[in-house]
DNA sequence: GAAATAGTGTCTGTAAGACACTATCGG
DNA sequence: CCGATAGTGTCTTACAGACACTATTTC
């Protein structure tokens, strides 16, 4: 006999928790930019790096954990978790039957202070090479490519920028999260239109001063 | 004192099984194109239609119970269920702490052979006007989405439609889950360098003769 | 003035939409 | 022949990439 679905039982003939119930944990990777890099937030976990992760508590949402762990193991808020996919395969956790809920998140590189000790920004190029935990590899590449695609035809949507900022800065941002070089003029073209003008201008850098610009108050994409 | 995470627990104080854990359940949006309209598949539950469901067992991955359910509700089998997102408002289920993990699956209407009484395909502009359970309404919006974002530039990739087919057939086919006309030309003109011609003409049918193909075998997208 | 960066204009290739035309079947 | 559908060609528009040129600052 198998326990029926909720939304088909009337009247369950027995109890929910009589069957037995998966532990849920999330993981998440926490990417940011640093240094012209798209960077991962890795935690040590005993003998090897991990990403940042605890299980679900009872009453809690998903997002909730998420930004629990991130609070407690990076020290940072205010954040939005993305939900990636459910990792679900059986012998995935040597110490028994655990769920984990993969999550992307971005924070600026200037928000987060980290204990070194704990957790570090790593390059995404570099973090392939290392021998990670679980399924934690297949994570960063399923987060980088749902980076990608919120990036691909939106300026900072996240955001990471801190504003005012001239299209030359959201340019390297935007080459960052890519991994490659963007066409300047094509850039420009696309982003121009979605931006809003300060009408300022930057001071003190070299070369002719650029245009300051802001986010343009979301017109639902 | 909170639960460590398994990634970060060398030692752990407490078994898992010492925390409270959530049910974990599946819910399928099973789409189908029935009479050219984009249907999804309820089955009665109680007073109110929902998506098929089932708990998740012990040792059994997310992919299995859906099928599973699919298989015990739907009579059917073979399929590719694709992760949407979890559902985990605490309140959601009223009879306790459940998380629900929505899924989308697609079979052609052929191979639906339902116990009427149990469970019908219905076209999902009236699904959207019917008192589903829970959240199966937003579970049903996302497959619609995701389904039309796996057909946008593709064409066939379930798949549906018996081979061979001509490209009328498989612009009806793409009309009825974009939920739109298309254009002939540009369709024509995107989708058949994705097909494969088997040189064949299609017989009995008003008008000129077309040609019959098929689908090309993956290049990877 | 030289170097550096911002901003703009032009050309080309590609692809989509609109439209029209020809081709080939059943009746 | 007529109606219907298949298949193709052409025009226009939009946009991306490539490239070049001008503009304005710091040093």
């Amino acid at each position: 006999m198998q326990p029926k679905h909720p939304a088909n039982s009337e009247a369950p003939s027995r109890a929910l928790t009589d069957y037995p119930r998966p532990s849920v944990a999330v993981d998440t990777a926490l990417l940011t930019v640093a240094d012209r890099a798209l960077s991962v937030v890795l935690v040590q976990s005993g003998d090897r790096p991990a990403l940042p992760g605890t299980f679900l508590h009872e009453g809690e949402t998903l997002r909730d954990a998420v930004l629990r762990s991130l609070r407690v193991k990076c020290g940072i808020s205010g954040l939005e978790p993305r939900q990636l996919r459910v990792f679900d395969a059986p012998g995935r956790d040597t110490r028994g039957w655990v769920l984990s809920v993969a999550h992307l998140d971005v924070v600026p590189a200037r928000d987060l202070t980290l204990d070194a000790s704990l957790a570090h920004p790593t390059a995404v190029g570099s973090a392939r090479t290392l021998p990670l935990m679980y399924d934690h590899a297949e994570i960063i590449e399923l987060a980088v490519d749902a980076l990608r695609a919120e990036y691909a035809d939106r300026p900072d949507p996240r955001p990471l920028l801190p504003e005012p900022f001239t299209l030359r800065e959201l340019q390297t941002l935007h080459e960052a999260i890519a991994g490659e070089r963007l066409p300047r003029d094509a850039f420009r073209r696309r982003m121009e239109p979605l931006l809003t003008d300060t009408g300022e201008l930057s001071r003190g850098t070299r070369g002719k001063p650029a245009r300051l610009f802001r986010r343009t108050p979301d017109p639902r994409r």
